[in-house]
DNA sequence: ATAATTTCCGTACGTTGTACCATGAAGATA
DNA sequence: TATCTTCATGGTACAACGTACGGAAATTAT
C-alpha cells in the first residue's frame, strides 16, 4: 500500500486489534529486548497530535521522536491505522466515570460537556474517520456512561441508543465546527474579521452577490457578524443546540 | 507545498477563490486557445469524487480524465484546494429552492431531507473540512434556503442562525455516521455482522471485557444488533434525531 | 513582422506508508 | 558451552501525492 488513504478506525486484522488496545501479553518473547512498548509508541504520537494535527502523525516523525527508525515502529504496530485506533482509545480514557447525581438534564449535560472538553483537549480526535466501532475498554466506558446517564427514563434500549447517538454525534458536530474555526484562524493567520475584510470587498464587485438577492442571509450574517465579531459563535452554538435536544428529549420522556 | 495537508475551504487567495466560484469572465486573454474550461475541470473531479472518495480526486486523476497533462490544470485552477471549493459549490447547487408552505415543520424537514440524500449522492461532501465559509452562489442560496423555512417564527436573527447551525449540523453529523458505515463496508468486504462474528469471540478471550463490567452497554448493544442485524441504523438514528430536534425547536418558539 | 502574452507540459523535489531483506541480539535446547 | 531458533532493528526502495520551475509553441496586439 502507498500513500495514506482515507482511514478507519477498526481497519486491518480485528483479533490483532483488539489485542493491542486491551494490551494483552502474548507468549513469552525469545529475541532481542525492546527498546519500546506499544504504550511509547502511542504516547509519542499523540503528542504530535496535540502539538499539531493528526496529519502530523507520520511514521517518521514519530520514530524521529522515540528515537528509532521509521522501520522499528512495525514491531510495536501493525500499520498506521492501528496506531490510530490507539490513540483514539486512550484518549477517551480522559473522560471521567462519575455523574452528577442531581436528574438526568445534569448528567446528561455533563457527559456532553466532558466530551466537548476532550475535543479541545485532543482536536485531532475528530479528524478520525469512524468505520467500526473501537473496541477498546475506553470506549466501552465511554458508551457505558452515556447510557447511564439516562438510566431510569423508562426509555426502551433503541430509543437509549438513539439518543445517546444523537446526543455525541450533536457533540461532536458541534465540536468540529470550532476546533475547524480555530485551526484555519492559526493556519491561515488570518482571523475571521481580517478574512472578511479582505472578501467582503471582492464580494461587492460581484453584481450576481448583491444582498438583495439573499435578503435574509445577509441581514442575518450581519447581526451575528456584529454580535461576535465573527461569523458565528461556536460555543454559544454549543449551548443552544444542546438546551434544544435536551428539550426535545425531554418531551420523550414525559409522553413515556 | 508537498503532500496533501489537512485541506479545509477558503484557504489561497480569497479574490480568485470568488471570482472562480462566481464564474467572472476577466479580460480578454492573449495566448493560445484553452483546451479545456474551469467547469470542465470541476465536472471531472466531482465525477471521480462521486464514484470513489475525495482522496481519488487526484490532480493526475482529473488530468488523465481529461486528456491532458498533470501541470496544466494549474491554468484553470491555483491548487487542488480550489478545486475542492468549487466542487462543494457546485454540489450544492443541486439544492432545490422551493419549500412546501405546509408550516414551519414541513419546511425544516424538508432541508433537512433534501441534505441528507445530496450527502449520499455525493458523499465526499463530508470529506470537506470546512474553513471558512464558501463564499459561492449555491452555499448563498442554501443558507437563504434554510432561513426561509424558519421565517416568521418570531425568532431573532441570533437564534435563526443557531437553530439552522443545529439543524445542518445534525444532519451533516448523521450523514456521515451512514456514509461512513457504508464506506467500510465496501471497502473492507465485510458486513457489519461478519465483522462482528469475527470481533466477538477474540473479545470474549479478554477477561477485563466482561459484559459484566459493561451491563447496559452490552444489553443496549445486543438488542440494537439484533433489532437492525448491524452494530446501529443510520436511517433510524437520523429520523429519531430529527423529530427530537423538532421538539425542540418548537418548544424554543412557543415560549416566545 | 515583431512583440507580448498565455497555454501546455516534461522534469524534478520533497513528502507519505510500508514491503523486503540483511544484521545481529537473546533465549531455548543440546 | 555450543548451536539453533526467534525476533528487534533499520537501510533501501517503490509508488503515489501536490506542485515549483522553465521551456516550447500558439495566439493576439502592435
Amino acid at each position: 500500500m502507498s500513500g495514506m488513504s482515507t482511514e478507519y478506525t477498526g481497519a486491518g486484522d480485528p483479533r490483532r486489534a483488539i489485542e493491542l488496545l486491551w494490551g494483552v501479553p502474548g507468549p513469552p518473547r525469545r529475541g532481542p529486548k525492546p527498546k519500546l512498548t506499544v504504550d511509547d509508541v502511542v504516547t509519542a504520537a499523540i503528542r504530535l497530535a496535540d502539538a499539531d494535527d493528526l496529519e502530523a502523525v507520520t511514521m517518521r516523525r514519530v520514530a524521529e521522536d522515540l528515537g528509532v527508525a521509521p522501520m522499528s515502529l512495525y514491531t510495536y504496530v501493525p500499520s498506521h491505522a492501528e496506531l490510530v485506533d490507539l490513540m483514539l482509545d486512550r484518549a477517551h480514557g480522559e473522560l471521567a466515570d462519575e455523574l452528577p447525581a442531581t436528574g438526568w438534564r445534569d448528567a446528561v449535560t455533563a457527559v456532553a460537556e466532558d466530551l466537548w472538553q476532550l475535543y479541545h483537549r485532543h482536536p485531532w480526535l475528530l479528524q478520525v474517520t469512524i468505520g467500526r466501532p473501537p473496541l477498546g475498554p475506553n470506549t466501552f466506558a465511554k458508551y457505558e456512561r452515556e447510557l447511564t446517564a439516562l438510566d431510569g427514563l423508562g426509555l426502551g434500549d433503541l430509543e437509549l441508543d438513539a439518543v445517546v447517538s444523537l446526543l455525541t454525534g450533536f457533540v461532536r458536530g458541534a465540536a468540529r465546527g470550532s476546533v475547524d474555526a480555530a485551526r484555519v484562524v492559526r493556519r491561515s493567520g488570518l482571523t475571521d474579521g481580517q478574512w472578511w475584510e479582505l472578501s467582503a470587498p471582492v464580494l461587492a464587485e460581484i453584481p450576481a452577490a448583491d444582498p438583495a438577492n439573499y435578503p435574509r442571509a445577509s441581514r442575518v450574517g450581519t447581526s451575528t457578524g456584529q454580535a461576535y465579531g465573527a461569523a458565528d459563535n461556536p460555543e454559544h452554538h454549543f449551548r443552544f443546540g444542546l438546551a434544544r435536544i435536551l428539550d426535545g428529549v425531554e418531551q420523550l420522556v414525559s409522553r413515556g
